[in-house]
DNA sequence: TAGCTTTTTGTCGAGTCGACAAAAAGCTGT
DNA sequence: ACAGCTTTTTGTCGACTCGACAAAAAGCTA
């Protein structure tokens, strides 16, 4: 119980973010090397402090998305989650709220970046703990990665990967790559068909060099998809819902 | 871009608390009547800045539960999202950590409560704005049942509004209070039936007063429902996913 | 024009869902 | 004791969906 003269902590807010991709068929995430310690020279998340006082916080994504990433049109952007542990930085008392972003497959690597040394890694690598992570930021991942694959299941969050025209085999990909299944062509393009809202029509075939040209489509209207696509796999056994 | 002197503010953070029950077969809300300004004699969510430095976030929601609900034992506590509007709050920055918690049907209104005023209020009644809230309150409340309406159908959350031991007929009464829709009770008996690990026997059938006893059960291992229970109300079309 | 690839349209059996019927099992009055 | 009521539990039926697979369509290459 605070007596009279308690004051309430002052903290530290970060954000951080989770920047997924798909590269050749991958899942790729974003990662910078620190330069400063903590943790210098270690891979991190990119994200940072909230600028002043008054910025807001999705702001404050959007800031660093375009400063550590390069990235300013992002199709889906959305809060993952809090996280602040009161030792997991050791600078102090840094709460962070992480953020999850997808891109469609870029050009290269990232253009003129503030942290010059982000780079696209493997998302397989980083959750099989071969890329090690500053402060807890494995666990941010894991929580951003399963996010994901949860909404592909029950959202459009697929087409956010894709180009802003796409064929339904490439946003096959998208789920092959982002839950690690294969899946059948014929299944899946009967299912998205069948999904109304999920993706419309855009323009007319075209051709991806060899085989018989697809027909081209662009995301639909729909955020929550009914029915859902069906990750046969059953959701991998997560365990606790507390943070 | 920071200069060489430029240090990262410092900012207020709470935790708030979204404790839903059922009572009389409604979906009802854990409410506060504010005693101080800002918002002096207005309901509010439960909840309050960290209690210290070190204090965890989630420690945080737990007293809270506790010194403001006289809740200690909670079968679902989940963080729910992080609010930070720079205006949400005129005693200066203020970001809330918000949390869902789901408790089952309570003896009386509260035990011995820290804030006198803690009142359970039907959700429909907070959701029409019958019932002012305090600050960004209502934002925070929409989101948390929606959480609850859409976990509902993909996991056990709804044996979280349970006694440890419940007949079929009171988790369908949950489902049809937090979805607002009624439910055919043979074909949800079938569906949990069919749901492996959602619920599991728990001794002999049990008489309710009138009617033919039922059996009862107990949360089963399962946290993901396959195949998820179905709610025919087209996830109400909630628009935007960015906070 | 034959051969190859990829996309698109079907087919079939197993399983699930929603609407409904009917049996089972207790309690309440008379 | 038993008819009448309630609620739970077990089925039934047609429409629909899913996964596995076949086959046609439509381009490119040689």
């Amino acid at each position: 119980m605070p007596d009279d003269t308690w004051k309430p902590p002052r903290i530290l807010l970060t954000v951080d973010l989770v920047i997924l991709t798909l590269r050749g068929g991958r899942l790729h995430l974003l990662l910078v090397r620190r330069g400063v310690e903590p943790f210098a020279g270690r891979a991190a998340l990119p994200g940072g402090f909230l600028a002043d006082e008054r910025e807001n916080i999705l702001s404050a994504a959007r800031r660093e998305l375009r400063e550590e990433a390069g990235l300013t049109d992002i199709p889906h952007l959305e809060q993952l989650g809090t996280y602040g542990d009161p030792d997991r930085d050791p600078r102090g008392r840094v709460v962070s709220v992480a953020h999850l972003a997808i891109v469609p497959r870029l050009p290269e690597p990232i253009a003129g970046t503030d942290a010059a040394a982000a780079e696209w890694t493997p998302v397989d690598d980083v959750l099989a703990a071969r890329v090690p992570l500053a402060f807890d930021h494995l666990r941010i991942v894991v929580d951003g990665v399963e996010r994901a694959r949860s909404k592909l299941e029950h959202t459009g969050l697929a087409t956010a990967f894709c180009p802003e025209v796409f064929t339904l085999t490439e946003l096959q990909q998208v789920y092959e790559a982002v839950w690690g299944t294969p899946l059948d062509p014929r299944n899946f393009y009967r299912k998205v068909q069948g999904t109304k809202g999920f993706v419309v029509p855009a323009g007319p075939p075209r051709a991806t060099g060899t085989g018989r040209p697809a027909r081209v489509y662009r995301a639909g209207p729909c955020r929550n998809l009914y029915p859902p696509m069906i990750r046969t796999v059953p959701t991998v056994a997560a365990g606790g819902d507390e943070r």
